[in-house]
DNA sequence: GGATCTCATGTTTTT
DNA sequence: CATGAGATCC
């Protein structure tokens, strides 16, 4: 039994258990993925489970990847007819399958994510009427999928004032559109298997027997309706494995429910429950700081996390000015540990809003240091790919008017609003779909129509090539018949046509090549499945995980990964925790556990930053050090308290400008800065006129009010030689210098940094 | 039909 | 500040 050798006993037990509800409540770094895949391993050789009878459920792709990928590699291959997958893909599936009885859906119905949902809202207001100032679209679609993620049907949700009570209207007429276009959005796929079930017991049987055992991961993410699924399956034979962690739910504004916990013990009062405490990632000091961060929450189940990783490095708190510094004292201490044999992938930023990362890419750019943004504008949201995948969605379905309305003149084939409509109507008149309408004009040449002659030729031209590619589909590869569009519609032309530069032409065109790789690859793959992967995929780009770059990701990122070093940004009341967290104590408790989950991805090193001022919405503001600080127990924290570090700050603080342009000058004080800040020396760039006698060059950060450096002019840098300007502008506090070396080639950098030396004109 | 301007807006986002 | 959506102008 050499799979089992390795566990601990916890562990062990978790995985032996007898079959029947099983609760592992997993400690970060507990090896909680290693439990679920030994637990399937176990139930297939042990206790002679065929692999079609057993079902994994994850939140992510990625998730149910790994699981899969460790479990082939355990057994030699992969266990024929296991299902591993996220709640969607394995909902998307089951729907599929049962295709026939879904009322109100046809079979090939398609996914509409995000984008595609807000345009249905719109297309509700407007239909219903309603102003869609008064009722953002992006606000009526949570209202909407917050019920949906609660099981709540447009006609249970209940109408208690005058928002709701246009809610569900909105709710109501969004579904019949969805409808309308045989199309679901995610929160459908979850919702319409329960709903499915709950019409047809018979299905429900079905399923039942065929998945005896259930297994679940990150459990405290469930909503109501994962949940409701999972005891639906598992209502017969109660094989339910959880597994979970209430310390890090940290999606409670997206309907998870981490007292879904506590609702499975009630559901299963006989379940039987493991404690996994033992951590194999981080070092005792980083477990012992995160355990005195989590213990302020109120109403969980304590866990005594231990490592056999004794002491450790101290976890280091340091204050910066502002953004800036933040980021340039992280780029230091990143530099300083490659040296010490640490190499950019073992690092990860952390920050607890995408806007944070803004001021860090620039850092890391500027050290030259390779690094990657986690989860920023995802692949599949880009325009380019949507609009292609529009295409192949409408010649998959021709009922998805959310697509039609997309493509119809994109690229422009000069039908504008005006023809559209006419077309929409004209569509509704013959019962016909947009899409079918317009094939129709093209192939029938004796069909009535209202269009001009020139309106009806554009038409008839599309019309035409959506014909032929809805003939050639059946036959041809996706690959293939992205070729034939792309070709069709002269994309490429189309690109450069609207891109502002070449630049992003190229980039653009980048990725409608990436995405035709991802269709080449899957050359048998049918239409419909290709586009039930893009759907449901979201990280393209996850593909290159091996490349050796620093991450920067958001806290919510960070969840499930672990690194070496980790940096936490941001440390301040209003950034982490959130401001809009602060008045409600559930949700403060949500953002203890962001910064909770944070620790514990670190297995080597903490560093966590604040900074003195930060610029809120356009105005620099005076920060107050995070509360969360407080509960970091000094004796383990390298350095000075928050609190002393303030005045520290002020004191160095009392030389830079505090409003633009004034300056006290009483306050100056002659010394070295207090904090261990090794950034280059800035450059002093004021003019002459607002200096005093006294004044110390070495501190000042302020706005250069004139550029110093002109285009054409000779200067030397200290790292990459002589080099010519070729650009010089003003950027807010600072000069931002194009300098063009000819061994190092084009480098943007800040006059401030880069002390660059005027050697002639 | 496309470019340009103005105005409001402003967490986190596994699918 | 910086971005995006909608209106307005050409």
């Amino acid at each position: 039994m050499t799979y089992l050798d390795g566990l601990n006993e916890a562990q062990y037990t978790a995985v032996t258990a007898p079959p029947g509800p099983v609760l592992v409540l997993a400690g970060p770094g507990s090896g909680k993925t290693r439990v679920l895949t030994h637990r399937i391993i176990y139930l297939m050789r042990e206790l002679r489970v065929p692999p079609w009878q057993i079902m994994a459920v994850t939140f992510t792709n990625k998730a149910a990847r790994e699981m899969a990928q460790r479990i082939a590699r355990l057994m030699d291959g992969s266990p024929r007819g296991l299902t591993v997958g996220t709640f969607h893909s394995i909902c998307a599936r089951i729907l599929r399958r049962e295709g026939d009885n879904l009322p109100g859906y046809e079979r090939g119905f398609v996914i509409f994510d995000t984008d595609d949902q807000i345009q249905v809202v719109k297309q509700t207001l407007k239909d219903l009427n309603l102003d869609d100032k008064k009722f953002p679209p992006y606000k009526m679609l949570n209202n909407i999928s917050n019920a949906k993620n609660e099981l709540i049907p447009s006609e249970e949700y209940a109408a208690t004032n005058y928002i709701s009570e246009v809610t569900r209207r909105v709710y109501g007429r969004y579904q019949e559109i969805l409808r309308a276009n045989n199309a679901m959005d995610f929160d459908d796929l979850l919702m319409n298997v329960v709903v499915l079930f709950d019409g047809r017991p018979d299905i429900l049987q079905k399923y039942q027997e065929r998945y005896q055992h259930i297994l679940v991961d990150e459990f405290q993410d469930t909503n109501t309706a994962q949940y409701g699924l999972i005891k639906r399956l598992a209502a017969a034979h109660h094989h339910v494995f959880a597994v979970g962690d209430s310390d890090q739910s940290i999606y409670r504004w997206r309907g998870a429910d981490y007292r879904n916990i506590n609702r499975f013990r009630e559901t299963y009062p006989d379940a039987q429950m493991v404690l996994l405490e033992q951590n194999y990632r981080s070092t005792q000091i980083i477990l012992d700081v995160a355990k005195s961060v989590i213990k302020q929450n109120r109403n969980r189940v304590h866990k005594d996390l231990f490592t056999e990783r004794e002491g450790g490095e101290k976890i280091v708190v340091r204050e910066a000015y502002d953004e800036q510094e933040e980021a340039s004292l992280i780029v230091d201490t990143v530099q300083r540990l490659m040296l010490e044999n640490y190499s950019p992938r073992d690092f990860a930023v952390m920050y607890r809003t995408n806007a944070q990362s803004r001021a860090l890419e620039e850092a890391f750019v500027r050290a030259n240091i390779p690094y990657r943004l986690i989860g920023a504008t995802q692949f599949y949201k880009r325009r380019e790919i949507k609009d292609i995948v529009a295409y192949l969605r409408l010649i998959h379905n021709p009922a998805d008017t959310v697509s039609f309305n997309r493509v119809i003149n994109t690229p422009s084939r000069k039908i504008g609003a005006k023809t559209q409509d006419k077309v929409r109507a004209w569509a509704a008149q013959l019962a016909l779909s947009p899409a079918d309408a317009v094939v129709r004009l093209a192939t029938d040449p004796d069909v009535q129509h209202p269009f001009t002659a020139r309106a009806a030729n554009a038409l008839a031209n599309f019309g035409d090539m959506l014909h032929t590619w809805q003939t050639i589909r059946e036959e041809a590869a996706v690959g293939d018949l992205l070729d034939l569009i792309l070709e069709g519609i002269h994309y490429r032309d189309y690109l450069d046509r609207i891109a502002k530069d070449d630049d992003e032409a190229r980039d653009r065109w980048a990725n409608v090549m990436e995405l035709r790789n991802v269709a080449a690859l899957s050359a048998d793959v049918s239409l419909e499945d290709f586009l039930e992967q893009i759907a449901l995929v979201s990280d393209v780009d996850a593909l290159d995980e091996e490349e050796n770059r620093v991450s920067l990701l958001t806290l919510h990122a960070a969840k499930g990964l672990e690194f070496p070093v980790v940096f936490l940004t941001g440390l301040e009341d209003g950034v982490l925790p959130h401001t809009r967290s602060l008045d409600d104590s559930e949700s403060l408790e949500e953002e203890r556990r962001l910064f909770y989950v944070g620790i514990t991805r670190a297995e080597d090193r903490v560093y966590i930053s604040h900074s003195f001022r930060r610029m809120f919405y356009g105005n620099w503001e005076a920060t107050v050090p995070s509360r969360f600080l407080r509960d970091v127990p000094s004796e383990l924290v390298e350095g000075a308290s928050p609190a002393v570090q303030r005045e520290q700050t002020k004191t160095r603080a009392s030389s830079w400008d505090w409003s633009s342009n004034t300056r006290s000058s009483s306050g100056w004080k002659k010394e070295k800065r207090a904090t261990a800040v090794s950034s280059p020396k800035p450059v002093s760039a004021k003019p002459k006129y607002q200096q005093s006698p006294d004044f110390d060059d070495d501190f000042d950060l302020a706005a250069p009010q004139t550029a110093r450096y002109e285009t054409g002019q000779k200067v030397r840098h200290a790292k990459f030689g002589e080099g010519i300007v070729i650009e010089s502008k003003l950027t807010g506090n600072d000069e931002e210098v194009s300098v063009a070396f000819p061994d190092v080639g084009i480098k943007r950098l800040a006059a401030s940094f880069a002390r660059l030396e005027v050697i002639g004109d």
